[in-house]
DNA sequence: TGACGGTATGTCTGTTCTGACATACTCTTG
DNA sequence: CAAGAGTATGTCAGAACAGACATACCGTCA
């Protein structure tokens, strides 16, 4: 992983890896954070695109606003579950949450 | 959701909606349940074509033999988080999480 | 049959995630 | 410059999940 973008990603509270790492996690972690942060850009763009607030979707999920924030911000107290279910919720279909989680690797 | 579904899958201890449920969480609460399942089989699939038992999986997560049982069986007690991490861990491209998703209708 | 490797199931304790709330920030619009 | 709508951020108590352990359940092979 290249030092910026190890910056960019430490700076929204990520830990990436530690001293008792195993080599062999490094990489997949480095995927799995990429497939969250393109899940909350996704989760984002939808909600603006149908034009509803984060408190609507927050009651539609029986969640609430901040906990929404949180999501689009790509927040790591944000579990992957949450953040699928709510783009489920928004109308996602498995085929387009598939295509999110294919081109995640390009997360800028 | 047909009621001989439901049954099956209430037997693996999923609670499928509830009293007072949102009918709009119903669909998207059992697209949730069935990319869970198709990951778990995914995993399953994985690591046995590997030829590694559930405790060398375990160990190279760090986790535990009686975890990635759960995770196969595709036990309500585990996270997507979880079983996405896992299936990284072994070596799935994105491509594949993604197909897995995407066909995910196609759980029996 | 017994022993063994692998898998499944139940339960415990501690950690992580959750919804909720308060509050601060950022735009508009008047 | 208010006032209001929308969004962001911090915190907390309770719920959900984690790894670990014990133990039960297979197969298979001697």
């Amino acid at each position: 992983m290249r030092a910026s973008k190890q910056r960019k990603l430490t700076a929204k509270g990520w830990k990436i890896g530690d001293a008792k790492d195993f080599m062999a996690l490094s990489a997949s972690e480095e995927a799995y954070i990429k497939i969250r942060l393109k899940l909350a850009d996704g989760l984002k763009a939808r909600r603006s695109s149908r034009g509803i607030t984060q408190t609507e979707l927050a009651s539609a999920l029986r969640s609430s606003q901040s906990r929404v924030a949180k999501m689009e911000a790509g927040d790591p107290t944000v579990s992957l579950d949450l953040l699928v279910r709510s783009l489920l919720a928004l109308g996602t279909s498995n085929r387009e949450l598939a295509a999110m989680i294919a081109h995640s690797l390009r997360v800028t």
